[in-house]
DNA sequence: GTCTATATAATGATAGAC
DNA sequence: GTCTATCATTATATAGAC
């Protein structure tokens, strides 16, 4: 899916991927059902007759993207969503169209995304895993909290992203933006930020008062 | 400011703190007018006699925190927002409402907040030089984007607190959840989670291609 | 399946009295 | 400074024609 051209899909469907991008780029309150059945070129009263109401289409929405979405390889779950795809059935632009309404639905709390979050817990629990084998101490914290911090550590960049990018004076969803987040995050990952002295005096400091 | 008791905070004041309470939850566009002024118990006639407008309101709003945020001390900005504040003229409870509306600004794209994110590189990037000192090899990457990436990533923890609590069982906005989320940290920091090996495969196969 | 037209509700904005 | 009452707009929801 995904990869159609837009005029080829039947009218629910031309729904469903506009109210996708609407509520990617505006948020589910500010996006309006006749914005959405504007794009996808209906009716408003179109989209009832298949929806039933905004918050139906909504969870169609998210239904339909959480299918999408696990149906990519673990690869990608566990890159946090970012990373090259290679050679997939989604086009680069509508992944980013997955990737925008992703990051703004697990901020807005759908109980739907959520899922996508959990799952991608596991491969990164098994990244650590591996990590750990270098490990001479041993971890003071439970592994799957470890890989939950770090989960969200890679995503929380990807939800900061308009911030980062200005920062960083590339958008971080283009080719050159993209690769300097990778190399940067290549580089965190593999160097110490805090020594271990420095971890010892912290962590007394927080276990101990 | 911040520990006067509601009610004896002039009108005005009511207003912008309940303002603030209901952008935080609810986001701006959610939140009413109506809404705010009963939170105040003031009539929503009187919210436009002080702020003319909803936008003006939240340009006070935003304003407002700015200025207390960075009235906080450095230590607390280095920190990502999370860390022990001590003694402090907000009492935690407040904080916790200046934490979330700052999340949920950062979102929805206020200029005057954004500012918040970025006098947070300036810390971190200090915190890197010292770390860099321990590093036999030369960085790939200039400081200064890696500290934007280390800033995003603390901060984009709390921006995703609701998932990371869900997983963890527990609020990491509470004194238990704080301690572990800033054990996980400390552990996380303190420990490559890639191998120098890996990570010039990786490095290469990201330049390279 | 798709449209037009309408009803209903909520909201931001405004005017004017006290 | 503060309130009540009202306007104008907008959006969702609905009904019914084609």
């Amino acid at each position: 899916m995904g990869e159609a051209a837009f005029e080829d899909l039947t009218a629910r469907a031309r729904i469903r991927q506009a109210a996708m991008a609407h509520f990617a780029e505006q948020g589910f309150e500010r996006a309006t059902i006749r914005g959405i059945a504007a794009t996808a070129g209906v009716s408003p009263g179109l989209l009832r007759h298949h929806f039933g109401s905004k918050q139906e289409l909504r969870d169609a929405v998210d239904a339909y993207v959480v299918q999408e979405i696990k149906g990519l390889s673990d690869d990608i779950m566990a890159d946090g969503l970012r990373g090259d795809l290679g050679p997939s059935i989604l086009s680069r632009e509508a992944i980013r169209v997955f990737k925008d309404y992703l990051l703004r639905a697990l901020m807005d709390g759908s109980p739907t995304i959520a899922t996508i979050f959990d799952e991608m817990i596991e491969p990164t629990e098994q990244w650590l895993a591996f990590a750990d084998k270098d490990r001479t101490d041993e971890p003071y914290i439970d592994r799957r909290t470890r890989a939950t911090v770090v989960a969200a550590m890679k995503m929380g960049v990807m939800v900061l992203r308009e911030h980062v990018s200005r920062v960083l004076g590339v958008d971080i969803l283009s080719p050159e933006g993209d690769r300097q987040l990778a190399l940067a995050m290549l580089d965190i990952y593999s160097h110490p930020l805090v020594s271990p002295e420095l971890a010892a005096t912290a962590r007394a400091q927080i276990d101990g008062p």
